[in-house]
DNA sequence: TTAATTAAATGACCAATGGTCACTTATTGC
DNA sequence: GCAATAAGTGACCATTGGTCATTTAATTAA
């Protein structure tokens, strides 16, 4: 029987960061179901079915969280491209495919630095730049590797196809409530610039551009 | 004597306006110096010396009114590209430079879709989104001109720059008020990683891969 | 000139939300 | 069974975007 479901203190270590665990899953559901927006810590308390001065127990900042969130699917999505690396048209989609597939990492990554580095203590700040710092040399490292580049070329390749990502995953952004009774050509607008066409066709031109 | 001076009350059409016009351009400036996190509307309010209810007079939303400034320096910053895009080095060029020289384009393109468009009224969205359409229609157009391009190949080089500038533009973020207390490491990933660098090395494998 | 009318201006107020802390109470060790 | 420890709690606070009943400047009518 677990700690959630007996409503049990948290004594131990162990204890502790089965908690701490259970909240960022819960975490991540939230995001899920209700988009990046929709997450409040209030709601997110009472999900776990605790109180909200519990939930800061266990997590200093709402951002923190989804810092926390953000580096565990940014290495789960490194590791998911990694295999991919050597021909073109397997990375390209490769990296959209686990663009997509790994939960939560499309809005979190498009919310990175004007929201979650932003509000972000200076502890957590430095871990954050780090894991992400390292997860990008993996990949380039990788990429060196797989390609048989020199590492500055693969390090250029690595950060432009990021710089792509990037952009494209501002596209993967809920629509509105209202997004049927939208104008045609407004619509249109919306089908025509989503994430996956935006950075399939940036990607494709820079492996091209990368040869 | 300007309505401001006299803190006259604004009864005509073009009292109105210019009392919109002062508002935008208190906004403009405050995002400037603040930062956009730094702008809050009561703060915009004394700013501009008025009071909050008279504020909402003239802007329907706080961010009703970053979308509008976001169209503004949009189209000026597509006008001052337009010259530029038959040479790949000067295309580049001008559009960092001119991405860096027309005030609040990229602190505002950075949270054009997470932030500005998410919290748009439909009226409002439909607005912006056309009129951000267009600007890029227009710049594609331009583009197939300048290259003697077909207007496919155009509209698709023009998404992809877009897209990488959208990417980089989300490293032209305020550093934190301790960025001297970060490790080295943590400093050297700010330097190495900004927009600039970000966007030119993506945008040269782009335009290479588009000949 | 004065009174009546119009609508611009005001700021107290509200709701939502991230975060805190004095107090409560489950759990452990003696 | 009792005292000590620390996990858990929720009322409370500050900030902020947005509203509206009321005030009052400016215009128009008498």
């Amino acid at each position: 029987m677990s700690l959630v479901e007996k409503k049990k203190r948290a004594r131990t270590k162990v204890e502790k960061t089965d908690r701490r665990s259970f909240i960022l899953s819960e975490a991540r559901e939230m995001i899920d179901e209700s988009g990046f927006d929709g997450v409040t810590m209030a709601g997110l308390a009472k999900r776990a079915g605790l109180a909200k001065g519990t939930l800061y127990l266990y997590v200093k900042t709402k951002e923190e969280l989804f810092a926390q969130l953000f580096v565990e699917a940014l290495t789960e999505y490194v590791s998911a491209v990694i295999p991919y690396l050597e021909d073109d048209a397997a990375l390209i989609d490769a990296m959209m495919r686990e663009a997509q597939a790994v939960p939560l990492f499309l809005p979190l990554m498009a919310r990175l630095t004007t929201i979650i580095e932003a509000n972000l203590s200076e502890e957590a700040l430095i871990a954050t730049k780090r894991a992400v710092g390292g997860e990008g040399m993996r990949l380039a490292t990788e990429m060196a590797v797989a390609r048989a580049m020199g590492s500055t070329e693969a390090f250029e390749l690595v950060h432009a196809l990021v710089v792509a990502l990037q952009g494209a995953a501002q596209l993967a952004v809920p629509r509105p409530a209202f997004f049927d009774d939208l104008p045609e050509d407004v619509r249109g607008i919306y089908e025509q610039s989503n994430a996956e066409v935006a950075f399939t066709t940036t990607a494709r031109l820079i492996l091209k551009g990368a040869q």
